[in-house]
Formats: structure tokens, C-alpha cells, sequence
RNA sequence: GGAGAGGUGGCCGAGUGGCUUAAGGCGCACGCUUGGAAAGCGUGUAGAACGCAAGUUCACGCAGGUUCGAAUCCUGUCCUCUCCGCCA
């Protein structure tokens, strides 16, 4: 959520930032309602102050038990009108959060202008896009041929877009998950955190997936309950309405979960195999911080997710996003891909976002500065990493001529082997 | 699913209709004291809106209602805790 003040205040600095991201945006109808909002409240505690201080006068008449016949009457007039003022400003000021929430995260003036992922800059690659020597396969034909995956089963008992790992598969899954997990919590100061994967609508509304993208979750409508479309939403929400202490930031969490997303809309896009399913397994990253810190986190965040692939021995590559391209509630954001070598192309795996103090006003998280002043902190958080296109990339990357897969040192202690077969 | 208790400031906690502009404590800040620290003493501090400020208003889970006036009474709702039931 933006700031209203900011809003208020620079409106035209923050339409423009808003239309870099998309050229429809405009936020005339918050300021409307603002300024709506604003006259009334005005006139309103004008009219308050009048009735606490006539009211008072009851109280000193009736101590000295003279009539108060004469008060009343105005107060019965001014009391009904106040009423009815009361209910106007509530209705406006739930349009205004209403209309609030909806009005995305303005853009950080360094990300690049844009329209969609085709302007997204290549920051870095390491894709050396190892040569092979012998006709390669898919993931899909691997998965087949060793018995790791089975499309069919899964689709049997849930439809399609549910991955069954089977074996080995289970077991590299497993063993991704775990390596994941352990490399970060021995190499940076994460906590780590087991979350429930249902949460209350509000809950989603602070990371921003609600109230605009509620068709992208499953949804338990018998106990309005989502179905976490990543761990970032429990993992925020854990300090929903906390007062943090400034000497405790920063905070990094992480959390494991499956992940469960409708994908609505995106049917035949890279829908292949393990490409796009509804639900996958990632350990993710959040970090919450001072706000004069956060884009230096950032960098941090994105460097602890990359590593990661370069233990797994993959070809990588490090975009960031333009503005038309960025997400709701991100200001800045950095993708990792995978090349997955069979399917010949570039696979995210990772998504790497500073939300500033977007997330934080809409939670309500906040800490105590230097000042002793409460103020909002700010938000981060990244894949480190999501399983099912790192899978796909991994045994395709890996895969030997005689249809073996190799598996990297990182892994093996993982694994218990040195390779599928 | 059934029964009960409760939700007040950063935290704990008093408060059952009008000097409550929310007592008291903890914490925090500053000062005194000390060789230094702790303790002690003193002073201050408290969320939100509008405003340069003075100030005004709102805020006692949330939403309604009663009343001239609500933290306090009524209704609904959400959440937490305890007990019972069910259960991996």
C-alpha cells in the first residue's frame, strides 16, 4: 500500500512513477476520495469539539443540580448530525483503503522502464551451456525412461499440473529441498520456520495477493481459508502488527513449504512436464530490515539465491526486471534462470524483490527507529529456490549419454549416491 | 462440534455511563548519584488524522446499536485461552 501522504503530496511524481509500470494507472479517484475525506473529518471534529465541551457542561450543572434542559436540545441536534456525519466518514475512508489497496507499488527509479519480459535486462550469465556430444533428452523423457517422474498417475488422482516423483525422483526432490534448507541456514543467519499452508484473507492482503489476485490461489470457501501460493505470505505475516526493535533488524526467516497456485489463464504456456504445475515445492527467503538498508539486502539476497546454483553445477543467468514487468507489490526486482538444456530454454527459478514499505503498510509491521519513532520497515524476499524447473534443469544438465544422471558433490552427501541410473 | 473465560498504550494491568485529557507498574529517554556499573531517586515519554504551529479530533479487538454523553450497557462478529468431545 502506498503511503497516502505521499500520494497526496506528490501526486504527480507518483502517477508518473506508477505509469512506468502500467500506462492506465492513475490514482485521480484516491485523490478525490482524500480530499473528500479531508472536508468531512474537518467539519466533523469541529462539531466533536463542540459536543465534548457542551457535554462537560452537563456534568458541571447537574453537580450543582441546575437545569440542563436548555444543553440538551442542542446537543440532541448536534448529536444527530455528527451520526450522520460519522457514517459518511466511515463509508469514504473504506473506499479509500479499498481503492488503496488496489493501486500497485510504485517502481525504485533505478528499475528499468519497460513494457513487458521482453525489455528485462540480462544483468549477468554464467551460462556456459555445456556442449554435449550425443543426441539430449527432456526432462520429461528422462523422467520416463528412470521412473522418476509419472505425469499419468498424478494426473489420475488430481488432474494435470500435480507432479508425482517417484524413486530417485522423490529422493532428488527430497534431497534439493534439504541441500537448500541446510546451505542456508549454515551460511547466513536465517531462522528457519515450518508454516501452516492455509491463511486468512488478510493475511494474503498484506503480501499483496488479495484483494486483486484472488483468482491465482485455491481458495477453502467453507472456512475462507487461501491455500499459500508461496511461503513468503505466512513467513511476512508472522510480524503482522508487531512493533519490531530496531537492534533485532535485521530479520531473516525462511520456510519451506509447497506452494499452490491456480496458474488460471496461463493454460498451453510452458505447461510441459514440470514447467508450470499447481503445486511445487520451494524454500523461500524473507528479510525484513531498515528501509536505508533494504537495497543492499537486496543484492545480499540475490547473491545467497545464485550460489545455489552454481553448487548444483547449473547454467544461470541473473535479469532484472523492467517496470512493466514487475510484480504488484515489488519496487525492484531480480529473476534467476536456469538453462534447461533439453527443453532449450531459459527456466525462473527464483524471484528476488525489495517491496520497500509496501507490504509493511498493508501488515501493519513497524519498529522503532533511532528516534524512538515508530515507522514502517521494509520487506524483502526471494526463492532460494523453487524445486520443480531446478529439477527439470538438473536432469537435463546432468544426464549422460547412456541416460544416467550424474549427481554434482553438493548433493551426494543428500543422496547417498553418486548417480540415477 | 459443545461449555466457559477473556481481548485496554511497546509490554503487564486498573477501570461497570459524565474531572478518565486511561490509574499504577515494566520498558524506553534524559538527569542526579557512582571510580565505573547495578540499584536508588527525579523528570519525561506513549498510537492515529488534520495543521508550520498553537490546537482540535479519533483510538480500549472489529462492526453496529442504546444515550445529550460509552473502555464501561445491548447485539453481532473475529481472535486467544481453558475444559469436554472427535482425531493423526
Amino acid at each position: 500500500m502506498l503511503d497516502i501522504k505521499k500520494i497526496r503530496n506528490n501526486s504527480n511524481e507518483v502517477t508518473q512513477s506508477l505509469v512506468r509500470k502500467d500506462k492506465n494507472l492513475s490514482i485521480n479517484h484516491i485523490l478525490s476520495l482524500d480530499n473528500d475525506l479531508k472536508s468531512l473529518t474537518t467539519e466533523l471534529n469541529n462539531l466533536q469539539a463542540e459536543q465534548n465541551s457542551k457535554s462537560k457542561e452537563v456534568g458541571i450543572l447537574k453537580s450543582k443540580g441546575e437545569s440542563t434542559e436548555l444543553v440538551f436540545k442542542d446537543l440532541k441536534v448536534l448529536s444527530d448530525k455528527i451520526k450522520d456525519l460519522e457514517k459518511e466518514q466511515r463509508s469514504l475512508s473504506s473506499n479509500l483503503k479499498n481503492a488503496l489497496l488496489e493501486i500497485p507499488n510504485t517502481p525504485h527509479e533505478t528499475s528499468p522502464d519497460g513494457l513487458s519480459e521482453k525489455d528485462n535486462i540480462v544483468v549477468s550469465e554464467k551460462g556456459v551451456k555445456k556442449d554435449f556430444n550425443f543426441e539430449i533428452k527432456d526432462h520429461i523423457e528422462l523422467g520416463k525412461q528412470l521412473d522418476i517422474l509419472d505425469f499419468e498417475v498424478a494426473a489420475k488422482m488430481s488432474g494435470s499440473g500435480f507432479p508425482l516423483y517417484k524413486g530417485d525422483g522423490a529422493l532428488l526432490e527430497r534431497a534439493l529441498i534439504n541441500f537448500m534448507i541446510d546451505y542456508h541456514l549454515k551460511n547466513f543467519n536465517y531462522t528457519e520456520f515450518f508454516t501452516p499452508y492455509l491463511v486468512k484473507p488478510e493475511s494474503a492482503v498484506t503480501t499483496g495477493q488479495l484483494p486483486k489476485f484472488s483468482e491465482d490461489m485455491y481458495h477453502i470457501e467453507k472456512d475462507d481459508l487461501f491455500l499459500i501460493p508461496t511461503a513468503e505470505v505466512p513467513l511476512t505475516n508472522i510480524h503482522k502488527d508487531d512493533i519490531l526493535k530496531v537492534k533485532d533488524l535485521p530479520k531473516y526467516y525462511l520456510g519451506y513449504s509447497s506452494c499452490f497456485r491456480r496458474e488460471a489463464g496461463s493454460y498451453g504456456k510452458d505447461t510441459r512436464g514440470l514447467l508450470r504445475v499447481h503445486q511445487f515445492n520451494k524454500v523461500e527467503l524473507v528479510k525484513f530490515v531498515e528501509p536505508e538498508n533494504s537495497y543492499k539486502e537486496l543484492k545480499l539476497l540475490v547473491k545467497q539465491a545464485t550460489n545455489i546454483l552454481g553448487l548444483l553445477e547449473l547454467d544461470y543467468r541473473i535479469i532484472e526486471l523492467c517496470t512493466g514487468d514487475l510484480s504488484f507489490a515489488a519496487a525492484k526486482c531480480f529473476d534467476l534462470e536456469v538453462w534447461a538444456p533439453g527443453e532449450k530454454k531459459w527456466l525462473e527459478v527464483s524471484s528476488c524483490s525489495n517491496f520497500e514499505d509496501f507490504q509493511s503498510r498493508r501488515g501493519n509491521i513497524r519498529f522503532k527507529n533511532n528516534e524512538g519513532k515508530l515507522d514502517f520497515l521494509h520487506t524483502l524476499n526471494g526463492s532460494g529456490l523453487a524445486t520443480p524447473r531446478i529439477f527439470a534443469a538438473f536432469i537435463e544438465t546432468h544426464q549422460n549419454e547412456d541416460g544416467t544422471i550424474s549427481i554434482p558433490d553438493c548433493l551426494q552427501p543428500y543422496m547417498g549416491k553418486s548417480e540415477i541410473k
